[in-house]
DNA sequence: GCGAGGCGTGTGACCGTGCACATGCCTGCC
DNA sequence: GGCAGGCATGTGCACGGTCACACGCCTCGC
């Protein structure tokens, strides 16, 4: 009567095997959807499993295998609504496919936090890598441990493009600059991200591109560090200078900043300076004025990501082309008064 | 000369063992920090260990200690601020304590998708489960599955409390509501978040008590959906009616949401309508007017979570205490006009 | 002088799964 | 009729750790 010992440990495919009347390997090749089972034979074990709440054993299908069915990400800034949604992505993507995800959250400007993250990781044998802290120095603490698995890194245009997915940052930044200047604004600031940004750097490059591509002279771009609070101290600092009529502001947390300093001194927006962010936050659309900004599709950039690090080749080819953001103008840009 | 075989796959302890002279049991207990091993014996396997770059494999110590050192994340609207924050201080804690970190987001308004990612969660043999997506049904869930690792729910005030780490909503509901009132509003109208986020419900009840307690009339709370749209929506419908002077909103960006609404019909914060909201995120102190609202401190509520995880359980006591909110008074609550 | 006990180390089994190979049976073809 | 070959299934080992137990040596106490 004792159909099941059950020792305190889970049931063993040797267990589901025994009440099912078959070898252990039978179950094996249940489990893995062998074609050479007979219907019934196949039927009986799914029955005992389903009786006996059959789970199998990840650690030891992983130990024979060496495969951990696991994608690691190293984010930083996941707080942010841009990494959050990739992550999100990536991890419903993954899931989907059959893989876990584990992921290390790093202080990015801190190499030792960056190693010991990355450590983490690959100590955990994950099959795949996705980098969500597009910034130089993590690429050159990746280089120098030389990864063995599979990489992506999310928003870096330009750096290592076998290992790169994002959404073209330079062709966000020609656009909301390109908007600028059609408006008719000449004097225009950029307020860019964080040095070592990779991103940050690409969407000064479309910045300066299309400047200099229209002809209009720049100054040079403040460096930020995208928070709110510090687009709030930048436009105090500029205001004592007020020679300009717009700025591009490569994130939309600086540029709610902006404006809040903007107003701060007394003048309004659009009518006395025009703001242009970035990301598209689903906040921007309701900052006062509601935002003029250029949406990215970070969740289409996890997905693409894990598409790059478990599909096949011939799959990457076209995922690998970089996703093409789109401006999204509101009421925060408008033509210079004079 | 071939000090190392190497047929592929990374070493073992065994091969560790053979270069270093030793037995593979020996090297076991450097890696286990057993008390009895000679300081030279522990030095030559140490420097073996770094020599052919050793690394333990996680899968098989997993299989046979059956420990996963893994904990599980079950998360709803991880890209919303507050969870993110959380689920950050929680990946860090967790590494910290040598325990990695798996997440599954889900979709908390549809049980299939809970059931499937904590099945997910499961599967991989979670030695603890954290859930951030403190939806009523999500309990359901989890209670037909009868959990058998221990569990706690972040942000459910009053649900079972032996599996619960919040922040006094109710008592940061309050604060608020009696910040109004102190100012002089009598009529004030509250804006919840979804109708089955425990979250949300708790924060309606602190409205309701301070309203009460100081014996100002309530009128019936208005059912959101945490967005910014949601909240610019409602500030329209609210103003067709116009018989309030404060709105408590139960989160900062419907709260901004409200703002957008307001400004829009021509009236002014706080002279015409106070506003008040809650989480305090970044941008919150930027917006215009800048929000007075009640933080809430995420990260020390993912720290303690782990420790509650995997600590004994005298910590745990010490844990258990809710977290006090914060008012944070800025500039868009002010006496009303009337 | 001898037994108890601790220290440092080694031996072999075991965790749950997948793989290589073996086996028996049935079918079909020459 | 004999043999090739495919199907359905079984046997034993390997994966890389840990655990229980054993062993030899040395110290200490009576």
């Amino acid at each position: 009567m004792s159909d099941e010992p059950s020792k305190g440990r889970a049931p063993s495919i040797r267990d589901v095997a025994r009440l099912a009347g078959v070898s252990h390997q039978t179950v094996s090749r249940v489990l893995n959807h062998h074609p050479s089972i007979r219907p019934e034979t196949k039927q009986r074990v799914l029955d005992v499993m389903e009786q006996v709440q059959y789970q199998p054993n990840r650690a030891a299908r992983a130990l024979v295998t060496s495969r951990s069915h696991t994608i690691g990400i190293l984010s930083s800034q996941s707080t942010q609504y841009g990494p959050a949604s990739s992550i999100t992505a990536i991890e419903a993507a993954a899931r989907e496919a059959g893989y876990w995800v584990s992921t290390a959250n790093i202080d990015a400007s801190d190499d030792r936090s960056v190693a010991d993250g990355l450590a983490h990781l690959l100590a955990q044998g994950v099959e795949g890598l996705v980098v969500i802290a597009p910034q130089a120095r993590v690429f050159d603490t990746l280089a120098q441990r030389s990864i063995e698995v599979p990489y992506v890194s999310l928003q870096s245009t330009g750096q290592d493009p076998d290992h790169t997915l994002s959404v073209d940052q330079i062709a966000g930044a020609r656009l909301a600059t390109r908007h600028l200047i059609e408006l008719g604004h000449r004097n225009i600031y950029h307020l860019t991200g964080p040095q070592d940004w990779i991103e940050a750097e690409a969407r000064m490059r479309g910045f300066l591109d299309e400047m200099s591509a229209s002809d209009v002279p720049t100054t040079a771009p403040i460096l930020g560090d995208w928070t709110a609070d510090f687009g709030y101290y930048a436009g105090r600092e500029l205001l004592t200078v007020r020679d300009f009529t717009a700025i591009f502001s490569s994130n939309d947390q600086m540029a709610l900043g902006l404006m809040h300093a903007i107003r701060d001194a007394g003048l309004e927006i659009p009518r006395d300076v025009s703001i242009v962010g970035f990301d598209d936050i689903p906040e921007a659309a309701h900052f006062w004025p509601p935002l003029t900004t250029v949406r990215q599709d970070f969740a289409e950039l996890g997905r693409r990501c894990v598409a790059l690090l478990l599909g096949g080749d011939p799959a990457a080819a076209e995922h690998r082309d970089a996703i093409v953001p789109e401006l999204v103008v509101r009421a925060s840009t408008g033509r210079p008064a004079f």
